[in-house]
DNA sequence: AATCGCCTCAACCGCTGCATT
DNA sequence: AAATGCAGCGGTTGAGGCGAT
């Protein structure tokens, strides 16, 4: 009979002997050996996610933290193992987890950027009203149009001829943000990243809060989620204006209405930031 | 105080690649 | 070369906590 769900302190305790004995491999002998009715598979991921020593359990991910997973997420994609082995004491599980929830964050504010009825978590610091979400289109393809510098992705050009017709904020010259349409020219250190690193255990990579000349990363403006934090700041609207939304995978001729535009959007539309 | 919705986290499942037989 | 088992990875789900109403 295979034991399934959560773990008890003893079946930690005799986990953690294991290990101690005869190292973290052989994980199936667990069982055929009689000492815990778990699979290998149970007892491996046990083991890396809750016991290995190192871990930062119950450590929310710090502003660094974030920020590096997602800046490696925009560069290696789902791959959290990898990302993970940047991160000391983290792992691939922690990382997808909390893209998951980031993403499901960010997929509500859109959706509830975008239905003009009331919100169901009134209160919440993050919630976008929709007018600010209708300017935050304006002022992006306002910025399309006036700037040379976003012309490299034409797909930027967003909108409907009635969407020109609303309050378009105006665009302080000085303020200065990167092309984020463009992921790797905000992570120009990661090239320099030795690919012979990649997938190691965090163990042989020089994890990110260890000394790692060859791994720095740009910071953002100082934030606990760079892309909420932008949202609900006062200048919420001045910050947006200068991204572009340029996608491969945003059909423009979808996008005729206001409404709509939100709809047509991929749900990782706010990767870029 | 009760309810609801969201968030986080732990654990499982299915799949793939690799090593061994 | 084929079969088998294992390790590892990514996706998904469910439970519990927490804050708002």
């Amino acid at each position: 009979m295979i034991k399934k769900g959560p773990w008890k302190a003893e079946e930690d305790e005799v986990l953690v002997n294991f290990v101690n004995k005869y190292g973290p491999r052989d994980w199936s002998s667990i069982r055929s050996m009689g000492l815990l009715p778990r699979t290998g598979k149970s007892c491996r991921l046990r083991w890396i996610n809750k016991l290995r020593p190192n871990l930062k359990i119950g450590c929310k991910f710090s502003a660094e933290e974030e920020r590096v997973v997602i800046d490696l997420q925009a560069r290696f994609g789902n791959k959290w193992a990898t990302i993970a082995s940047y991160l000391q004491g983290r792992t691939d599980n922690d990382v997808k987890n909390f893209w998951s929830s980031r993403q499901k964050r960010l997929a509500r504010i859109l959706q509830s950027s975008s239905q003009c009825k009331p919100h169901k978590n009134k209160g919440k610091a993050h919630e976008i009203p929709t007018w600010q979400a209708k300017e935050f289109i304006n002022s992006t393809q306002m910025k399309e149009e006036s700037s040379s510098k976003y012309q490299s992705c034409p797909s930027a050009c967003i909108g409907a001829p009635e969407m020109m017709q609303m309050t378009i904020m105006p665009l302080p010259d000085n303020l200065i943000a990167p092309n984020f349409a463009n992921i790797d020219s905000i992570l120009p250190s990661l090239d320099t990243i030795e690919p012979d690193n990649l997938g190691k255990p965090s163990a042989e990579v020089n994890p990110l809060q260890l000394p790692n000349p060859k791994l720095e990363l740009p910071l953002m403006p100082e934030s606990h989620d760079p892309v909420l934090q932008g949202l609900v700041e006062p200048n919420f609207l001045e910050n947006v204006s200068q991204l572009n939304f340029g996608s491969p995978f945003v059909d423009n001729e979808k996008l005729a209405t206001p409404e709509s535009f939100f709809d047509e959007l991929p749900a990782d539309m706010f990767d870029f930031l």
